[in-house]
DNA sequence: TGTTGTTAGTTACAAAAACAACCGTTAACG
DNA sequence: CGTTAACGGTTGTTTTTGTAACTAACAACA
């Protein structure tokens, strides 16, 4: 029975900030799911490549925190359905260079374009303060350890 | 290769909002897992029990956005280990009342303590008007259609 | 050089989530 | 009543994720 105590599951920023998440997601994960047979972790590969340009898998990991099996993964689905290329570094053979091929650089455009519209669908739903200081405190929030 | 544009993925607030929220259960995560071996489904079922009193699985379902599956299955571990009880509720047999058992109920005074700390020290991250406005703007978005 | 340790990435297996079909019960209504 | 639809919940199967062990390549250094 609850306590008397204002603190519930709806002030729990974890929690919060995980609804908040997945409900935010899901349009977007239609559109990436529906148009091009993507995983979440594909689009992320997608993302990293089109706005970086050619990386390592390692370097995906590096900024996307994202564990290096998933990579490994979406770059073997990413490369089976012709959106990225591998290139292996002569100088460094354990690892390899990828690369999006012009259909990969296609999907990353339209994607692109979908994402930032929805971004800013979505921060239209919010005060320009509310904007402005969310994106901060989830940065704090993203960056700690 | 980059589009002459600032919209990246970290201010993709989808992106943004999961990698927060991520990062922000970790440790949360790590206390009923060793503590209790529960999965974050289950300590979800134990809160809504444990604040709300006794509930039906769809009740938990509509409160949460859980799936029904995912919740019949939480409610199953639970259950064998004795965190709670079934009540079949007479009057219409498809449902069951669930309640805490007592050490049900210890698991979760234990387990809000810690969410409630731990809540506290994320804020404390935060200035004061930060979490407010985060808080505002979190319920936002996780109540979008 | 050769041995030992690290690194980038993959693979194999176990755990968990998603999705669909299902069972027994109740509701709606002819 | 009897039939059909809807509901609450469970089960089975497929995807996806997590974890650990592995391979091949490189680095360090005696």
């Amino acid at each position: 029975m609850s306590q008397n105590d204002a603190f519930d599951l709806q002030n729990f920023l974890p929690y919060l900030l995980n609804q908040a998440a997945e409900e935010s997601s899901l349009a977007f994960q239609q559109v990436y799911r529906d148009r091009y047979g993507m995983l979440r972790t594909e689009w992320r590969v997608l993302f990293h490549l089109g706005l970086y340009g050619r990386l390592t898998a390692k370097e995906i990991g590096m900024r996307s925190k994202m564990h290096k099996t998933k990579i490994s993964r979406a770059v073997q689905r990413l490369e089976e359905r012709r959106f990225l290329t591998r290139d292996p570094d002569e100088a460094d053979r354990r690892q390899e260079y990828l690369d999006l091929t012009v259909q990969g650089r296609a999907a990353y455009r339209d994607l692109h374009g979908v994402a930032h519209r929805y971004d800013a669908a979505l921060a239209d739903t919010l005060t320009p303060e509310e904007e402005r200081i969310l994106r901060a405190a989830l940065r704090k929030l993203a960056r700690m350890a």
